[in-house]
DNA sequence: GATGAATGAGTCTTCATTCAT
DNA sequence: GATGAATGAAGACTCATTCAT
């Protein structure tokens, strides 16, 4: 047990190095001198410095992962939105708390290394899968406009990740205004109802808006 | 003039493999073995290996800002959704092209230098500021309906970041088709319209839906 | 006494690592794993490491010289070649049974510390000698024919080591026959008796055979 | 050229060293000093210090097994003996010309890298082979006693090795005095061929002598 | 201008040894 | 006595940059 709290404590102090310098900018030297131990204790607890970062990003990558729940769809179940909401703030709950992990995921878990770059590709390649697949599920349920879900859901997800690494730089972020506005843009966007109601009608079969309808 | 044909010839070598490899991982003996000069050679047109880089990167940044109008509202003026379209279409035309300097603009500018960060920022951050400006018109103007905008404007900046990406992985990815779903997007989220009608009137305070329209 | 036997354990243990992997490939941490204690403790009972090597060392040298005696003339004495014989089946028991240790002395017991391989190299030295000393005092008894004794002995030294590395590598090498084998070697070489006795009046002053006998 | 230029100048610094101190306590950092050139200049010519002894290692095996020829058998073939002596003056003059190479071979090419060690044994073996085919052709033809051609064989390539060490440490050894010992050790052996003469009726089955002749 | 051999500062990693518990 | 976590000196190797030709 104790070794796991040592453990945990160089973890701590690299994981704010790397977060700051990236990694590699980032050297064994200046994560020894922060946690205050020998060069050689470095090695007793990680085979190197790729192992201790590949710690980080597995630790990030697997918290965010368990936060985001598959929809469920039946009787009793909670209304999907509800569910989107829920798996949005247990997200943003979790990346707005540990900035350093989301800083070193969203700059820095990426060009050093194939391997870690593909386990991060696979993180967020999933992510996009899960979001698409809910479009789909919303699509089925006619709840969702017919479109390129696939593309919606990047879409989605890229918007979300910047949102985060935004408000990642202010100082207390409200996560429950965050998730709203997130889910309120992916869902109806920016234009307003009304014009969108008389829109809709002018919309063509391409997608675009067209007569007074603008925006 | 030979000079800048020389200096571009190294750059478009570079370019290619900064974007398969990232910057810690490509190093200048790869670049002029891909070029066919030699090592000296290289510092006759480089300061040195960030130089280039910071090049490649400047490229990208000026072309991509180039394409990049700021709407303009006004008699004989297109319609504003008209000069977004462009705008977008004109961006992903680009980075569609250039996947190379995409994905070093996307995936290998951060992180190894401080100064470069700062400006990869920038560039995000005027963009973000340029729709940001663009959404407060639209709200001021009744097309927008009132929302956060700067949590809207990274949003956006985000969806089409991930898109660009994920399209930059397609074998041949359709720009005109790419920037009416994004736009939809971005305007109307992937809620269905009707569903929207009715349920505006049933949306909550606290944005929630209510009723039997739900999503 | 404890104490005693603990040593014995260690260096029973590292013995074994030793011969397989050599001093340097042979770490303290590979000995205290095998030998089932901890590290400190192994420092209770050694000086270092290098201590503890040389003391396997002088183990199977000082085993090896008391299995060496000296040739007795004189009246009552056993033939001198039984006294070799003697010896040499002495050794070849010992080193051919503690195969470990041979491996340490034939194969890891030079070049890495200066005082060590001066040990080694006195000890075949001493035998040397002591084999020189033999074939002099064979001279003198006309038993050997006049030569450079000091090569001689050398080449004999040698021919012992090297079958007995031969030796080592085989399952159960028998030990009577090797000492015969050794034995006839060096006292008559390769070449057949009738053909010597023949061939040795044929042989010229710079030690040439001529005739039909060759060899 | 230029290059294997610096590359032999480097290897005959090295080599100096590597006689000296074995391949542990040696560093690259002395090998620079001793030829003068940048450490990163060691990596210019050689992948590592490994290569560099390796290549060191390889020159010398080489050198030594192109200088031992197979026994030719038939008529107009010069005297089986004369080739067995050629054979240990082209080696003695290799060997007792370049020390340092020897001196590597036999005291330092052991006991650090497996890869390495296999190398040396198998140079090893395959000379005891040639050595053993030689005999069992000398066999067929009565030329040599019946004997484990096998043991004979290794016995005489200690023999050989121990006199090369040996005489590596005298000033300026007498090559041809040298192999004509050895070549009458192995032929011969250091019993008298008088008291061999009478003694050959006295040896019993097992190679024991018995009777007055004695040694 | 062009070349490419040479440079050496900067890093990671190992491992024998120590020492507080 | 026993433990094993901690130490830090030592050494191998990389690579951006320079400079004599």
């Amino acid at each position: 047990m104790e070794r796991a709290v040592r453990r945990a404590q160089v973890l701590r102090h690299a994981k704010r190095i790397f977060a700051r310098n990236g990694y590699h900018r980032t050297n064994v030297g200046q994560i020894v001198r922060r946690a205050r131990i020998a060069r050689g204790t470095f090695y007793l607890y990680f085979d190197n410095k790729r192992d201790l970062f590949e710690e980080l990003l597995a630790q990030a990558l697997g918290e965010i992962s368990a936060r985001i729940r598959r929809l469920r769809i039946g009787p009793g179940e909670p209304d999907p939105v509800e569910q989107l909401r829920a798996n949005l703030r247990r997200v943003l709950e979790f990346v707005l708390r540990e900035r350093d992990l989301t800083d070193i995921v969203l700059n820095h878990s990426v060009g050093f290394d194939p391997e870690l770059d593909a386990r991060v590709s696979v993180f967020y390649q999933r992510i996009a899968q899960d979001i698409k697949r809910s479009l789909d599920l919303g699509v089925e349920m006619h709840l969702v406009r017919p479109c390129d879900t696939e593309i919606a859901a990047n879409c989605i997800l890229g918007g979300i990740k910047e949102v985060v690494a935004w408000a990642a730089r202010r100082k207390r972020p409200a996560i429950v205004a965050l998730a709203e506005e997130i889910l309120a843009l992916g869902l109806t966007g920016v234009a307003r109802p009304a014009l969108l109601e008389s829109g809709a009608k002018a919309r063509t079969a391409d997608g675009r808006l067209s007569g007074e309808a603008r925006l």
